[in-house]
DNA sequence: TAAAATATTTAGACTAGTCTAAAATATTGA
DNA sequence: TCAATATTTTAGACTAGTCTAAATATTTTA
């Protein structure tokens, strides 16, 4: 169907469609990808000759509905093998990313659908970010980052923007897990660091940790 | 480290080795790998380059020693695959090829290694080919081709050597399938066509079925 | 054992995907 | 508004892997 490098080209500006609505530059797109610009304008074009992107030169690029759907499968396998790493094969949330990169490729509609059913239909994956199911279809909760909230405000955390192996190590290290409650019990002026507590154990965090982890109120 | 198609060839070359124990034709792997002979020749001089094969020109390939635990890796992560799809995901033996053929491709030390954990460290794949360990190890049975017995003679059904989804529903049809006692009633002098005894089932089998199922005595 | 047949390798070309450098276009700000 | 700057595209080249056609080596056979 499509090769390895067109699913990631597809699947990037998918991620990076959530942030420029209003199309998704080259070099924008160059960055994702750890590519340079040009080779982004020739792959865009092969793309856009197949019907899986709209794109006018020098004006961004989006999705056609033929292009999303695909992007949305890739999403899909990638998170769930991520849950089956996690949940059936002892991996940690943060050594689950390079094989799941390699294994969203694997081309059979009948093992993204056993898979799913073997694992029992995950809503999501590792990391808080939804699945999407069969038809595409995945629930996008009210989420707000930590460095959000205010003084006093409470939530629980339900995922991170961050998903390297760096940052979760943290969180491990610190005993920030998907599911706590965590309260903002004071944020100081000068550089933007919470005290918060996480379910009765207090802990101070800076700007960068805060700005990376998704709450629930 | 190496790329699918390197892989491809090193796994070709380590299967048709026990067809030709002194060295592998350039056409015979030609025919393996569905290319051109030119291709081979490319390809091999590049394994040779990296010290996977030994290689000297109009005299045929083997494995260098690097190339043979690449190679029973490559066999033992496509093996492990399909016992996972036909004991986990309800893959039926007739559709596991294509799909591990894609994951054998997967790299992960620690996938491998977690899979055949989860698995519970299986012996034979769901076609009765034995599944290398973590250290390349694996059995090789005596077996036989049904074809190879005479009249008389009976042994358990332990693997196939065509694994193609029509030979295999073939098998499914008939109710062939791995661990059942077959006993040969009568060879047909003029076609050596056989008059078998399945666990009760009588059943006549033509010397394309019968060369192609491996038996134990 | 030499000609014929077969097998293998070489030469040169093509595609997908990438790159650098240069040219073209768009944006910004004085 | 228009020159400076930034972004994007084009042109041309490179690698991996493949192909066809031609050349060369090996094997067979008469």
């Amino acid at each position: 169907m499509f090769s390895f490098s067109e699913e990631n080209y597809l699947k990037a500006i998918f991620h990076l469609e959530q942030l420029y609505k209003r199309g998704v530059s080259t070099n924008a797109l160059a960055e994702e990808m750890e590519t340079k610009a040009s080779s982004v304008t020739d792959m865009i074009r092969k793309l856009s000759d197949k019907q899986l992107v709209i794109y006018k030169k020098y004006q961004g690029v989006t999705l056609s509905e033929k292009g999303r759907v695909t992007a949305i499968e890739v999403v899909r396998k990638h998170r769930l093998w991520e849950f089956f790493l996690v949940e059936k094969l002892n991996f940690n949330w943060d050594e689950v990313h390079d094989v799941a990169e390699q294994l969203e490729h694997i081309k059979s509609k009948k093992l993204t659908r056993e898979l799913d059913k073997f694992l029992g239909f995950p809503k999501r994956d590792p990391h808080g970010d939804p699945i999407p199911d069969a038809e595409g279809n995945f629930s996008v909760s009210n989420k707000l980052l930590l460095s959000e909230l205010d003084e006093g405000q409470a939530g629980i955390c339900i995922g991170v923007k961050d998903t390297s192996a760096n940052f979760l190590r943290y969180l491990d290290k610190n005993k920030i897990a998907l599911g706590k409650s965590i309260k903002v019990k004071d944020i100081e002026d000068f550089d933007n660091s919470m005290l918060i507590d996480i379910e009765g154990e207090e802990l101070r965090v800076s700007q960068v940790i805060s700005g990376n982890l998704y709450i629930k109120m």
